[in-house]
RNA sequence: GCGGAUGUGGUGGAAUGGUAGACACGCUAGUUUUAGGAACUAGUGCCGCAAGGCGUGGAGGUUCAAGUCCUCUCAUCCGCACCA
């Protein structure tokens, strides 16, 4: 008998799937598409790990199991190439990021053509090859001449470790999300993408979004829509005009003072002569502190008076305006109202500068605090009495009238900074002209291509490496045909990554980025399978470019994921973090080389619990999820040597197809976990039934055969395998998905729980088509019932047809 | 503080309001001339000799019946955070 050796027939199936093509999409079949994509690795140095894994895995079940329903199935695998890590990795080792990228790129396809993965790698990407970063460098062009891409300097986040500036959804509580370094502020001019504009499309879409609640909360967050009103103080003895946003106008009559942000250029020119100095040094030290001191929460409030004061516009009161660090440059004006009464952050203020506290809003809460509750309006004039939300409309309607407030939605996401201080990115496709200013790249000279250069080393001076090579800076207007100097930036990589799921409709078009007919006929993507670290950058990014080239016409939906699937977090057998720093990372490689092989791996990857829960690695299970497969293998080896026979075995017909109802019922809402464990006790009853009888062999040549086709999405190699040996013909991935009948499933007899009081007291066999009546007397005639009602009065008798008997007594 | 999620045996986890613990790991006992990180059989929620009782983070409630529905509460994890 022939040994279960994963080793053998892997690379074999491996190379023989390859050669047949059997998981190459077709542009042209007329069957129904599916879209499975998993997000596209970025090629690091480090080999994967059983996490990263777990991610293609599901994928890769997903695309299987729809192939082999029917569905044209497109599947696909690129390269997310650009980036810091690569460059970093270059500078060190003095290479070249390209050498670098293609060797790591290499060993990535290696360790995922040996996990068995279903790609159509006829569609392979890669974002750093000049044929892909043409269009990318066109897109950029298309949010340019549509207004969407703009410079402007100012502060901006700023990596001294990595030397380039970071989109603010990059900076992680102060940190850069790639180096863990604290960031800083610097001004700069800079490429943004007009993003804002479409913030309220992108709120308001992930409602139909089949998307986990967890992502589109943070999404919501991020993007901090919140409606509200802008109001107008007139600064007294000054032609200043000093506006803020407040969600609450109701309480504006409650506003005792006013504050500024230091960084406001109003806070000095407002300031008194006798509070210059005192202005000055707590404007001063204010700028000093890190962002990371100014985040602190719970921090002790501080503050200085400006000594000026401004109008209140709803009843003229003088109210002082202040200086403090607890307002914020970059949200709303910069400005804010305080109504210390109603708000925590004014209240603690008040407090410690003794500013005076006026509730407006009357309800249940004590008078020595704030609340943000509603209420009744109070000390608010002719609002007095007025609901609180009824008064917050008013106000905003009469301030309307004079001009001095009016109703403003507002928002916590900025512009997307795209320009990056660095080499190894796509160049972005300006030209600077002393006399038309930046003049985009005409659309036949792309791509602008990354030139080799000798040295990667940042220079730090806020320019990226490619400034120090004449030969790439220095070229012509396209305008005026006078000297001009190149951007020397490149972009975001997650502008690479905001397109790429429409290039693989189309991969190799050398004419647009995409046919839009393909585009039409593959996307959106089905299923999105992908980390929940990228809610916030990637996600939303991708969602914003979409909708942008909706509105130019050059794709027909708006959204580019229709269902999004976070898988959980694989964790070390203890319980931590997989990691390299701390080693304990468990590669599929290693495992594979043990002996276990792919399939094995695979199966474990998905028994482990279900696929959306984290979970920790168990080095003992992978010798259960082995033994499954062994045991497979043994029984179809047991069959192929048995001599067959002739019983027929209604067992064996009702445990199968009870599996495959069960496992297409699984499959179908990704219940992998126990899609794999009705595939165990389907072998687990297989094996008892051989115990018991003879072999039947037309129908156990049934049997085995589909139970390698439930098996085939989650362990391709072994399936594949037996059923060659079974004697089929053509691969068994590219097979039909059985079909269950249910006239098979139906059973003879039914057990039927028995309860006295909602407590089980026993239970009792009936024939499944029994009438209520002989149930219920069944059930009467069980002994420890029987017990049970024995001089009582049955008040109730509850009959759940087929599962249980009920009597209250 | 705001938002999102999760709490079930020794462990990972199963359960359309209807027999809680499927499946697997681990453990216990046994079988096999068993080199192995084997294979097979039986057992395994807790208390109890048993009958029985108790059990899904906690407290209430609805129901003949609650892990599942409702109210309150606790704990853990994740995201955001002086956002007006």
């Amino acid at each position: 008998m022939q040994r279960y050796n994963p080793k053998d027939i892997e690379p074999k199936w491996q190379a023989q799937w390859e050669a047949d093509k059997i998981y190459q999409a077709s542009d042209e079949s007329t069957k129904p598409k599916k879209y499975v994509l998993e997000y596209f690795p970025y090629p690091s140095g480090a080999a994967m790990h059983v996490g990263h894994v777990r991610n293609y895995t599901i994928g890769d079940a997903i695309a299987r199991y729809n192939r082999m329903k029917g569905f044209n199935v497109l599947h696909p695998m690129g390269w997310d190439a650009f980036g810091l890590p690569a460059e970093n990795y270059a500078i060190k080792n003095n290479v070249s990021p390209r050498v670098a990228i293609d060797e790591n790129t290499k060993r990535f396809k290696e360790q995922l053509m040996q996990m068995g993965f279903s790609y159509d790698w006829s569609r392979e990407i890669d974002s750093t090859d000049p044929k892909y970063y043409k269009w990318t460098q066109w897109f950029f062009l298309m949010l340019f001449n549509k207004g969407l891409a703009y410079q402007k300097e100012s502060l901006q986040w700023w990596c001294p470790h990595d030397k380039t500036v970071l989109a603010n959804e990059q900076v992680e509580n102060g940190r850069c999300w790639r180096c863990g370094h604290v960031v800083e502020k610097k001004l700069l001019k800079q490429w943004f993408f007009k993003i804002t504009d479409y913030a309220d499309r992108l709120v308001e879409d992930l409602e139909d979004l089949d998307w986990s609640e967890a992502i589109k909360s943070m999404q919501r967050n991020w993007i901090g829509r919140s409606k509200g009103a802008e109001i107008d103080f007139k600064v007294d003895g000054s032609n200043e005009t000093l506006t803020v946003f407040t969600t609450r106008p109701d309480t504006l009559f409650g506003a005792t003072f006013m504050v500024v942000a230091p960084e406001l250029e109003v806070a000095k020119s407002i300031t008194t002569a006798e509070q210059k100095d005192a202005v000055e040094a707590y404007v001063q030290e204010a700028q000093a502190k890190s962002d990371i001191e100014r985040q602190e929460t719970n921090r002790e409030k501080s503050g200085v008076f400006t000594g000026a004061y401004a109008t209140n516009p709803v009843n003229g009161a003088k109210v002082p305006i202040w200086i403090a660090d607890y307002v914020l440059a970059g949200y709303g004006t910069g400005a804010i109202m305080a109504v210390p009464a109603h708000n925590e952050r004014d209240f603690d203020f008040a407090k410690k500068f003794d500013l005076p506290i006026v509730r407006v809003v009357q309800n249940d809460a004590a008078d020595d605090e704030f609340t943000h509750a509603e209420g009744t309006m109070i000390n608010s004039g002719d609002y007095d009495g007025v609901a609180s939300q009824e008064a917050r409309e008013k106000i905003v309607i009469d301030l309307a009238k004079t001009e001095a407030g009016k109703e403003v939605v507002n928002y916590k996401m900025r512009d997307w900074l795209i320009s990056r201080q660095r080499y190894w990115g796509a160049p972005i496709p300006i030209i600077h002209c002393p006399k038309d200013g930046a003049v985009a790249v005409p659309e036949d000279q792309l791509p602008v291509v990354l030139p080799e250069i000798e040295s990667y080393e940042p220079s730090g001076d806020g320019r990226s490496p490619l400034a120090n090579v004449p030969e790439f800076v220095n070229t012509i207007c396209p305008k005026c045909g006078g000297p001009a100097e190149r951007e020397t930036d490149t972009m975001d990589g997650f502008a690479c990554s905001s397109w790429y799921f429409l290039r693989f409709a189309d991969p190799h078009n050398d004419q647009a980025p995409f046919d839009p007919e393909k585009a039409k006929k593959w996307l959106p993507v089905d299923d999105y399978i992908g980390g929940a670290e990228h809610a916030v950058m990637h996600l939303l990014y991708a969602r914003f470019w979409t909708k942008v080239m909706y509105d130019e016409g050059l794709i027909n939906f708006q959204e580019p994921f229709k269902t999004l699937r976070n898988q959980g977090m694989i964790l070390a057998p203890d319980g931590s973090k997989m990691s390299k720093s701390k080693g304990n990372t468990i590669e599929p490689g290693v495992l594979i080389d043990q002996g276990y092989g792919a399939d094995t791996v695979r199966i474990m990857e998905l028994f482990l619990g279900p696929w959306n829960q984290a979970a920790a690695w168990s080095v003992e299970g992978m010798g259960g999820a082995n033994r499954f497969l062994q045991r497979i293998w043994t029984l179809v080896q047991e069959f192929s040597e048995s001599d067959g026979g002739t019983a027929e075995s209604p067992e064996l017909q009702k445990i199968v197809h009870k599996t495959i109802k069960k496992v297409s019922a699984d499959l179908h809402v990704l219940s992998f976990n126990t899609a794999i464990a009705a595939l165990m006790e389907c072998l687990n009853e297989l094996y008892r039934i051989k115990a018991e009888d003879k072999y039947a062999s037309v129908e156990w040549q049934w049997a085995l055969e589909s139970m390698l086709q439930l098996l085939a999405p989650f362990a391709p190699h072994i399936a594949e395998e037996l059923w060659e040996q079974l004697g089929q013909e053509g691969s068994i991935h590219t097979s039909e998905w059985p079909a269950y009948d249910e006239k098979y499933l139906v059973e003879d007899t039914l057990t039927i729980a028995i309860q006295v009081n909602g407590k089980l007291r026993g239970e009792v066999q009936i024939a499944a088509d029994a009438t209520e009546d002989e149930a219920v007397n069944a059930a009467k005639a069980n002994d420890k019932v029987a017990g049970y009602l024995k001089g009582q009065t049955i008040r109730k008798t509850i009959y759940v047809a087929g599962k249980l008997v009920s009597f209250v007594v």
